[in-house]
DNA sequence: CGTTAATATCTCGACGATCGAGATTATCGA
DNA sequence: TCGATAATCTCGATCGTCGAGATATTAACG
């Protein structure tokens, strides 16, 4: 088996560690900017991707997505809407619950940032084949099944 | 323009950026299973990638690198070594500096873990042609530079 | 129904990680 | 030699997280 072919593999997974650095760096940066911290981000992140799906996230559903225990969500979303980027909205089917909405304000910081990348991202892409694009996502997806064994399963 | 391609392109972004929450998670599971912090994970992250490019890094380069005050870079150090993860070596050239050297255990625990990683996502390119690797590392390269415009400079 | 169990969130006290300010020790430059 | 600079450490304060327990609401079941 040809070495270099073993070394340029081995420069593709370093590269990936690297771009993971950087796309962490994305959301730190965000949170400099917007005087928050890290869990506070992956929060707000959290909760557009749920309204994106259509749905309303509640607190104990939050605390699931950034695994937090429900006193940290009750302090984590306190935070939030002290600078008001969410309400507290409770839900009058099941009144123990409480559901979470965006502020327009915080949507639309939300959507500047990551959405900004999100558009730069499918405009590099545009340089690129619908065949090419193709096998990129294979890339991604086998990947990232190779990841997800390391990061759930057993080693 | 056709709305399928930009679609197509919209799913590569969100499949990145879930393979970066999973690559993140390994580490998120390095720290569970050796009761560490992200910290700490990073901090060995960085020691690592320092000691197999051959430079033993001082508490304030490594400070840099995990982005931490002096003052927690001491309390961080004094955390790794209490467990046994590094040992602190005062550089005879600088008295004043010291030197950060892991231990063999920490070594191999980090090599398992992150090393079985890279050995699974090497062995799982193996399924791809030496022209395809080249593409996704170009498309790798690509990503990373619009996503470093985005971790750093201006929006 | 009415009582008990289960669920969702919140409160409280404690602990750990981080920081700024300042102290300490070592090197460098004039 | 001596003052300036640099690297690390110490101390006290602040903030995020957690476990345990309290509160309020719904579900289960005789």
């Amino acid at each position: 088996m040809d070495r270099d072919a073993a070394a340029a593999r081995q420069e593709i997974a370093l590269l990936l560690r690297r771009l993971n650095v950087e796309l962490d760096a994305v959301g730190q940066r965000f949170a400099e900017l917007h005087g928050l911290n890290r869990t506070d981000v992956r929060a707000l992140v959290a909760i557009m991707d749920a309204a994106r799906r259509g749905e309303a996230l509640t607190a104990g559903r939050l605390g699931e997505a950034v695994d937090l225990r429900s006193a940290s969500v009750t302090a984590l979303v306190d935070r939030l809407e002290k600078v008001g980027h969410v309400r507290r909205v409770r839900d009058p089917e099941d009144r123990r619950r409480v559901g979470l909405e965006l502020s327009d304000s915080a949507m639309a910081a939300g959507a500047e940032h990551f959405g900004g990348l999100a558009r730069d991202l499918s405009a590099a892409m545009e340089d690129y084949t619908e065949e090419e694009l193709a096998l990129v996502r294979r890339w991604l997806e086998d990947m990232t099944g190779v990841i997800m064994r390391h990061s759930r399963g057993a080693p």
